[in-house]
DNA sequence: ACATTCGTTAATAAACCTGTAACAGTTCGT
DNA sequence: ACGAACTGTTACAGGTTTATTAACGAATGT
């Protein structure tokens, strides 16, 4: 998992790109001050995306001052489409320039080469999008871009199986995790994995370990 | 989202090319004095419309001072059937040039080829309009370009879900998001919901989620 | 004071979710 | 290979949520 730090004042915006940037694998954490980004402790993040157009600061002086204290990859996103600020960062030390509006796929592959350039990732690694990924507020998931409507018990599962991606679940870690399941069992469980599967589609594999529980695949 | 920054006296004019627009996905700014708009931030817009017929000053000075400060699409439009006038603001530095009066229609045209050419836009997005607009000031919405009048309480849920087009809106937010539901209560929601559905129309689907909320699809 | 409009409530119908049961298919140890 | 235990699938029933219609009453305008 590599870690993203983005300073940006337009929230809806950070969350947009964290919600695409998630199925590559990338976490986005977004700080809409930078002096909290700045104390977050910078060294957990892999790569840091500096929006310059900040409320009540310079964000070119942000950036001059990570430069100087963190040995991190920088992006500049910035709406100002004054070109100087791409010069005056570059200069600073920033890695990249991105003039917003930018298409969230552009961003990504800034963000892989960069990342690669830098050696923080292994090839392979994020390069492969994930299939499924969650939408938490709608209750539902998208297989491939695609919303696939949950019902609430299905949706929990699914969830769990979702962040725990790749490593078993067992079925009573599933059953009490939430209390959607009032009477549940294994049988119903069965049931539950059943419907699931079958709304996913084959592109998505719940795996069965036996007497144990599920496991989903990347 | 795409942001238009609109620079016109005739405010009406404004108002309804906005409205136009704006089931394409075009969100359009007026400023009636350059001066305003010149300082609200044109980097946070995607083009310029900009009307030469100013009151007490030259739309072509405001012309060359944009294209001098910023990277941004232009398209002239003037009542003035001036031809030199085309000339000329070509010559600053506009991209295109549409004499008063004009179709909306043919504006959007413009608009969405000059986006285009700018690299500003997906394509795919803004190409095609939404079924369903807000017609904000006038308590009602456009199917179609059919305006239909609601309710208060009716009014609210639909700007509700039009403003969260695609993703699920709870039932809590929408009884508690403003003061029109005093007793409101989800049977009352539901009421609600059904007579908006009928007034819709078959073109609109406002899909049910069990237990959480609604959602307006596209 | 009357008529109209509109949100609410009530009642019934329809839609939906989940657990159980039944049976088929699979896995595992012996 | 065989039987026991586990899991997958389907259909059904019970319970809950939502849709729809009608009626009521408060607020507003005439």
């Amino acid at each position: 998992m590599t870690n993203i730090l983005m300073i940006e004042d337009d929230a809806e915006f950070a969350s947009l790109l964290g919600n695409y940037l998630q199925r590559y694998n990338l976490k986005v954490t977004n700080y809409q001050d930078p002096f909290l980004g700045l104390s977050a402790g910078v060294e957990k993040y892999d790569l840091l995306i500096l929006d310059l157009t900040l409320p009540g600061m310079d964000g070119l002086e942000v950036c001059k001052e990570m430069v100087e204290k963190y040995d991190i990859p920088i992006i500049i996103s910035s709406a100002r489409s004054d070109l100087s600020d791409k010069v005056t960062g570059l200069q600073l030390g920033a890695d990249d320039y991105l003039p917003k509006p930018y298409d969230p796929q552009e961003m990504y592959a800034r963000i892989i080469s960069l990342l690669r350039r830098y050696k923080k990732i292994n090839e392979n690694e994020a390069t492969q999008p994930y299939k499924i990924t969650l939408d938490e507020d709608k209750e539902s998931v998208s297989v491939k871009g695609q919303t696939i409507d949950l019902t609430p018990a299905e949706f929990v599962v699914a969830r769990l199986l979702i962040k725990n991606r790749g490593s078993t679940v067992s079925k009573e870690q599933i059953l009490y995790d939430s209390d959607i399941f009032q009477y549940g069992s294994d049988s119903s469980l069965s049931v539950i994995m059943s419907r699931l599967r079958k709304k996913l589609g084959t592109d998505i594999t719940i795996k069965t370990i036996r007497g144990i529980g599920y496991r989903l695949t990347a």
